[in-house]
Order: C-alpha cells, then structure tokens, then sequence
DNA sequence: GACAAAACCGACTAAGCAGTCTATTTTAAT
DNA sequence: ATTAAAATAGACTGCTTAGTCGGTTTTGTC
C-alpha cells in the first residue's frame, strides 16, 4: 500500500518544520518536498496553520501511545518504565522530538489543544502520583509542578541522549532514571511501592 | 534621563515577542509600540535578526548577573542561592522568562551566541558540579546533563511559580529546591559539602 | 461504461512585510 | 555661530507567501 498524499504532506511538513522552524518553512517549499502541489496541499488542509495542528495532534498522538505502551508485563514500577518508554521513543523519533520541542514554547497555538489520548495519559500519570504521595513515596508538591517537571526533564534528557553516539545511549537513558525518581521522590522511601 | 529609543525598542520588542512570537510581530509593529519611526528602528539594528538577537544578548546578560549575585555573604551552598536567585529574578521579570523560554527552541538563531558572561556562568556552575562529584555529593553524571537538566528544571520551576498567586510564590521556590538537589546530589549524601 | 464526487494540479493574486531612501531635526565640537 | 555627524521620520518598494480558482485526472458506484 502506498502512501496517501496527505501523509506526504505531514512528512514533509515534520522534516522541513524541525530544520527551518515554521516561519522559515512555506507551503510551497512543503508540497515541493512531498511532490504534490500547492492545490493538493490545501485540498487536505485548510489553512497553514491547520496543518500545523493536524501534524502536532498526530505526533501527540504517537507520543502518547508510545508512552502508555505495556512492554514489560511484571514491571512493579510503572514510572520507570513510562519514563523509558518515553525517552526511548523520543530518541528514535528525532524529528519528533524536535518538532515537540518547535512547540512547547512556540506560541503558534493561541489555544491549547484538548486531545482525549493525551487527557488519558495526564490522567494515569496524575493517579500514580496521587497513590504515591499517599503512601509517602513521591514528595507532596502540587500535581501540576510535579507533572510540568517530569516533561520537562523527560525533554531534555531525550535531547541530551540523541546527541550521544548509539552505544552510548542505553546507560545515559538507565542513569536518567536516578534523576527523574530522585527528583520526584520522598528521599529514603522505597520507591517499589510506587506499584499498582 | 530619559530612555534612548534604542532602549524603546528593545522594550517594545520584548513586550511583542513574547504575545505574538518572532513571526508575529513585524518591525511596523514594534516601532509604533517604541513610537519611534521604522527608519529609526533600522538605523540602530541593521536587520530584525540582529534586534533580535541584540535582544537575547541583553536578556542573557542580565540573566547571567542575576544569578551570580551573592545576597547572603556566609551562604554555605552556592547551589541553593543561584537557585533561588534564578527562580526569584525570573518570576519577577516574567517578559524575560518568556523570551528566554521562546529563544530556547526557536530555530531563529541557527549559529550559537557565544556571550561571555554566560560562559562565566556555565564555568562557575562547572566547577561547582564538579567539586561535588569529587566530594561524592553530586551525582557522575555528564557535566553537559548535569547542566542542561538543572537548566530545563529552573526553566519549568519558574514558569510554575509565576502562574502561582503572589503569596504562594515564596513556599513554591523554597519547595523547589529538594527536587533539584535531589534530581542531582547522591542520595544521603551531605548537602553542605558542597561549598567552597 | 456512464456518471458523479473526490483528489489533484499549478499558474495566479492580493496582502503583508522587511528593509530603503530622501529629507529633516538634534547633538556636539570648535 | 558654523558645521558635520548622528539620530529620526515616514512614505515607498520589491519581494515573498498563503491561499484561490478553473480545469484535469482518478476513483468508486450503479
């Protein structure tokens, strides 16, 4: 099965966003990359800034399923695990990395895009956090800060171990996992108990 | 003395930037918030990258001096003060944060400023991590993702306490410290080694 | 195979924007 | 007071670019 025009275009969109920033990159400069024309691009999408959206949604989307993904079925500690499938995922996906980073702080979304996977996954997260502040494992910081701070050194970690060279990256992504729990967790607690 | 409009148009900019972005904001704009001529505006900054980056160049300065300041003159632990230096002057200056935040993945500055105040900054905070690796307090880790992690901590903490009501702010920056230090110090390790 | 709908094409356009240019005013030095 | 340089003004321009439009091809259905 070939690929459809539309995903051309969100792939071209991806690679041509994350080199040269979504100012720097024309509806035109994308249809050339895909090899459809301007019609066919706005054919599928509206405006720019709709497929703008439309590609942050997908890479969501991915990003979200990647994180919830059950890979180790008797995995006690579903931090760790979430926070190496996250890491994981983002260092094989560099691009969508990058682009997640392109619009973290982009202010191209005026709005903030309510999208129901990712809902879940704030809402997992939030209920580990709950039963492990509850039971004295995880510090009782407000949800919230606890939360932007697990992304935001979910992030950089991610960013920090793309740039190693590959046989490197496995121990850099297992001595991350000291520093995300550590930061989160009541020190001296055993951290096991933060199970399901 | 009044402001050079040198001076207005960096504020206006800065002002700009951070509701509408690079993209958002056109030179026409900026020169009718500095209430200053477009001829103006390009006689002090060839181009509007160069404001721009004259901006970020500004900005930094400023950053990197709040948070070398030494407030309390017997602090024992260096790293808790540059901490609450940081968090403290970028809750106040909350445009900076802003801009700092947007520059931090724009893709606008496609070469790295070398800015040598920063450098002195990123030399000082060196040296402090690795004092504490030798001493067993910090973590051996990368210098590099030492660093960038305490960065992208800061950052996040920051943004965190702003949106926080005023009288919650101070309780918010003191909390913050455990989950850096212990995002980074060897656990049960002593802190107060730590100095120098 | 006839027909409609959807997908596709690419030349074209209208608007917006960075940066220019010429003229005028202010500043500072002798 | 004279003069040169620096600062300021704002109308103007040429280029870029998001988005359009009329026509063509492909797809699916009866």
């Amino acid at each position: 099965m070939t690929k459809s025009k539309r995903t051309l275009i969100l792939d071209a969109a991806l690679a041509l966003f994350t080199i040269n920033g979504f100012h720097g990159t024309t509806t035109a400069a994308i249809a050339r990359e895909a090899k459809v024309a301007t019609g066919t691009l706005f054919h599928h999408f509206a405006t720019k800034e709709a497929l703008i959206e439309a590609l942050y949604l997908e890479v969501k989307k991915e990003f979200a399923q990647a994180l919830l993904q059950k890979n180790n079925p008797d995995s006690v500690f579903p931090l760790t695990e979430i926070w190496v499938n996250g890491v994981t995922w983002l260092v094989c996906q560099p691009q969508k990395l990058a682009f997640i980073l392109l619009c973290s702080h982009s202010l191209y979304f005026d709005k903030k895009i309510q999208l129901a996977i990712w809902q879940e996954v704030l809402g997992f997260f939030t209920q580990l956090l709950n039963a492990g502040i509850k039971n004295g494992t995880i510090k009782d910081l407000p949800i919230q800060y606890l939360l932007t701070t697990c992304e935001s050194i979910l992030l950089s970690t991610a960013s920090y171990v793309y740039a190693l060279p590959a046989e490197d990256q496995k121990a850099a992504i297992n001595s991350s996992i000291s520093v995300i729990v550590d930061a989160i967790s009541v020190p001296g607690a055993d951290i096991h108990l933060l199970s399901r």
